[in-house]
DNA sequence: TATTAAAAGTGTATTTTTAACACGTGTAAA
DNA sequence: TTTACACGTGTTAAAAATACACTTTTAATA
């Protein structure tokens, strides 16, 4: 408390002449379903824009960092915890919400969709949309859809991703779908498979899995080592 | 006047219970003296930490968005108006500010040292500073330069660099000297610049410039309009 | 049980890009 | 006239990216 009111003090003294604005977080949630890329948009159920498809999003609180505000905001609406976020960008245009001056925040998150909580998403009246099938979306949401994918796309290109949205086990024909939904194009199997290959980060299990194929995939999995020094290191996928 | 009335009913009924936080902007400014790239820093007239270095900000305000409260402190602060900015990172860490809970939105900026309002910035105990010989910066500006650095080095490599901090004129020795101060390592000059002239941005003068050398060194201007598609398409420079 | 269908898996040749590297030129100053 | 200094230029070898097609496996079906 005593550092509580000690803050008060010096705020009164220092900055107290200056205006404080509503600061929301705003998710982008990218899902893959080992076949495509998808998102996962709310129903909005409160004015202004009640009915309407939007992003999950929230306002940050007092005692929170903007990392964890968004956490939060992900966890109540998929009861997942300890999700890779990154924070995108700030949007501020003065009159992005019609209700009160509001800037936002947006974070994007990666996860993988059969672990999210199914029956939570339905009480808060969200839904997974293919990318390329997403609905309009209310204020900015549609710009922080498409700066989340930039992002996306630039980060498959500069380090590893898939930790975060393939399940624990998977074949090579889902990294590669995961790759071109996130490229937005098609790929060829042999030049992605060699490269993918050349970043050494990929364990071969002796299982395969049968069910898209009568004659059955390997499963690989990630050496988590490998694949967090890459993640450091960065790389150059050029595709 | 109306619309502000309806803007606070609206708040009232949806926005009320919001806590509300102050919102600085920060900004790392950048410029190129034809020999290296240095970092513009204010010596803080002010508490808390008055005296310490730290990066030139201000409060956001209400009737501002971010890229205008950006423009405004650089403006205060170098007379130069219409200059290059982008915003960086949001940093909101509760105790990131003593005297207040206060996020602070960076941004960077990139001038042509030799334009800036020399008067103004000694009035404002400003100096600049090479990139390596920065002095220890306030809170998580040390943070911010870093990040800054960063997004400026892969800019260089994604998008043409430079119409925002060389001279209008300059020479390929000095162009190369500004890669190599982003890159912070030294470049091969027949690498770079049959990379660079493979672009096909620059227009080659009849000028010398006889400052550096007895023999002179050709100036080239950037062809804006190439310049600017490169921008939009973007290239890689592998360096 | 032979055939079919469907996805898995695999290698090479060509082109493009990158990286490494050294010496003659022009001119002002001594 | 000599010197000193930065300017400007081209080639070759290595590495990376791209384009491209056929065989294998096996469950399902005839």
């Amino acid at each position: 408390m005593q550092n509580t009111d000690q803050k008060e003090i010096l705020s009164l003294a220092y900055y107290d002449h200056e205006d404080k604005v509503l600061l929301a977080v705003d998710c982008i949630i990218f899902g893959f379903d080992q076949e495509e890329l998808k998102i996962l948009l709310v129903k909005r159920g409160f004015e202004p824009e009640k009915g309407k498809w939007s992003l999950i999003g929230g306002f940050l609180k007092k005692e929170e960092d903007l990392d964890i505000a968004a956490s939060r905001v992900l966890y109540h609406l998929t009861g997942l915890n300890n999700i890779y976020m990154e924070q995108l960008y700030t949007y501020s245009k003065v009159d992005r919400d019609p209700a009160d001056r509001t800037l936002s925040v947006a974070y994007y998150a990666l996860i993988d969709i059969a672990n999210h909580d199914k029956e939570l998403i339905k009480q808060n009246s969200a839904k997974w949309f293919p990318i390329k099938e997403a609905p309009n979306l209310i204020f900015d949401h549609n710009d922080m859809v498409e700066r989340a994918m930039a992002r996306l796309r630039r980060r498959a290109l500069s380090k590893p991703i898939g930790f975060e949205l393939l399940p624990e086990k998977f074949t090579m024909r889902q990294l590669q779908k995961l790759y071109e939904g996130i490229m937005g194009k098609k790929l060829d199997k042999r030049n992605f498979i060699s490269k993918f290959n050349s970043f050494d980060i990929l364990i071969k299990l002796d299982e395969k899995d049968m069910s898209s194929s009568k004659k059955g995939a390997f499963l690989y999995k990630f050496n988590e080592e490998k694949y967090n020094r890459k993640v450091e290191e960065g790389f150059n996928f050029k595709i």
